[in-house]
DNA sequence: ATGTTC
């Protein structure tokens, strides 16, 4: 991208002046050379999302911004119901409540290290991978809106964790105000026997080790040590999301005119959040959510006995962060609160200390930011801050960012060659697609350290800690 | 991301 369209307002915020139809600025974050390496379509797209009805304050991107659909990836858009505010599925994301959870082992490197091998081929064993996989489970019609109103708390009830978990993860492992009869018939379907599987594309499960501690104090609260092993778990809703996002898609473009809206782009496709077709999408949305949460928390029940039979051990939560949502948040916007409905569309939700949604627990240092790497990079933990609040509602970057499209990667790796150069490194990777492994060759991703450091220097979230890959079971 | 094209 070239700066020369925006105005630097600090090393690492650039700001984007309203034209023609924009309502508000565009606000990026990044370093001079992440902002300049991110594709004209951010701005483009940034400036379409800024000029939706209803919209507050700015349109956002994160440090790890791309192009998107509709919507750059690592956006951030709020918007007042009493202004006209809207609703978008391409401002969720089609993978609805994709996110990341990280759970401690208590063990460290040199354990792992005695059983890599068969605890990477134990982790592939149990847990299902890949494009269209399934899982053990199966869900009649009455188990399906239970889970989809329920999300991890009911697949705790149903044996998957412990009640302890919830408290660990947003909402408390449950999404409120899902509808499970706004989610049509064909989503449902599509999700009958996919519960507790991972996907493909940039799904993971990983085991990984504590490299850095960059924060020493707020590493103590959230249980870090150097050396210490971590499992983190990346995915979301499966089938049933993108069934949603591709429901609403349909009917949000047929309604716009009705609604009065004229789409810059129809990708953008949204209705106001005072209207039927609003509310219907947020309903269903929010059973999305309950369905991501619900598939995480199996497949840590299925992580848990992998570690179990392996090492004699029983994994702890640490944290669940969704990176692809629309929720309901009090902000203070120009001294006056307001209830907002924030997109953030791969990017996390990240409270600094004092936040009343916190658990006590976690509330004197702030929310933990759980970012994922790449399988051959890093990973890192980071920290809300309190100022997040007013530099972007209270977020963060999810991610490194792709680099390379899909297709571009694929001609220049080969799966096997990639999988073979991190067995050398000491990274064991199990995965079912060889194309998938060289679509997702750490050299098709951003510098994850530059986003996160980036991310820092912003103000946006505070790092932490640096996670580097052991294993890593990829879709 | 995705029964990788309705």
């Amino acid at each position: 991208m070239d700066t020369q369209h925006l105005t630097q307002v600090t090393d690492t915020q650039w700001r984007l002046a309203p034209q023609g139809p924009m309502r508000v600025p565009g606000i990026l974050f990044g370093s001079q050379a992440l902002i300049r390496d991110m594709d004209d379509k951010v701005r483009e797209q940034l400036a379409n999302v800024a000029s939706l009805p209803g919209i507050v304050q700015a349109a956002y991107a994160m440090p790890d911004a791309h192009w998107g659909y509709g919507f750059p990836i690592g956006g951030v858009a709020a918007f007042d119901p009493e202004e006209g505010g809207v609703v978008s599925g391409g401002g969720v994301g089609f993978d609805i409540s994709c996110g990341v959870r990280t759970l401690h082992t208590g063990l460290d490197r040199a354990a792992i290290l005695a059983v890599q091998q068969e605890l990477a081929d134990a982790l592939y064993y149990r847990v299902p991978v890949g494009l269209g996989s399934t899982g053990g489970i199966r869900l009649d019609d009455r188990e399906m809106d239970a889970m989809l109103a329920g999300g991890a708390r009911w697949a705790v009830s149903r044996g998957f964790g412990r009640p302890e978990d919830l408290g660990r993860i947003e909402e408390g492992g449950r999404m409120a105000g899902a509808d499970p009869k706004q989610v049509s018939d064909q989503a449902k379907r599509r999700q009958r026997d996919e519960m507790g599987t991972l996907g493909s594309g940039n799904h993971y499960l990983e085991v990984q080790e504590v490299t850095r501690i960059h924060d020493d104090a707020i590493a103590a609260a959230f249980g870090l040590e150097l050396g210490a092993v971590l499992v983190s778990i990346h995915c979301g809703s499966r089938g049933l999301g993108h069934q949603i996002g591709t429901d609403y898609l349909k009917r949000m473009v047929l309604a716009a005119s009705q609604h009065g809206i004229r789409l810059p782009d129809r990708e953008l496709a949204c209705a106001p959040l005072n209207s039927d077709l609003g509310r219907a999408y947020l309903g269903a949305m929010r059973a999305g959510i309950n369905c991501a949460l619900a598939n995480r928390q199996i497949i840590t029940h299925l992580a848990r006995q992998v570690f179990r039979e392996v090492l004699g051990v029983d994994p702890t939560l640490l944290y669940d962060v969704s990176h692809n949502t629309c929720k309901l948040e009090e902000h203070v916007v120009e001294g006056r609160r307001r209830q907002l409905y924030i997109h953030r569309k791969g990017a996390t939700r990240a409270f600094g200390p004092g936040h009343p949604d916190l658990p006590e627990s976690l509330r004197a240092v702030g929310q933990p930011v759980l970012i994922g790497g790449t399988m051959g990079t890093a990973s890192y933990i980071l920290a809300g801050t309190v100022q997040s609040q007013e530099l972007a509602f209270n977020s963060a970057c999810h991610g490194a960012g792709r680099a390379l499209s899909r297709h571009a990667a694929t001609r220049r790796w080969q799966g096997r060659a990639v999988q073979n150069e991190l067995a050398q490194r000491g990274i064991l990777v199990r995965s079912p697609s060889p194309r998938g492994m060289a679509e997702e060759a750490p050299g098709a991703y951003k510098d994850v350290s530059e986003v996160v450091a980036a991310t820092d220097r912003a103000g946006l979230a505070r790092l932490v800690a640096r996670l580097e890959p052991l294993v890593c079971i990829k879709g």
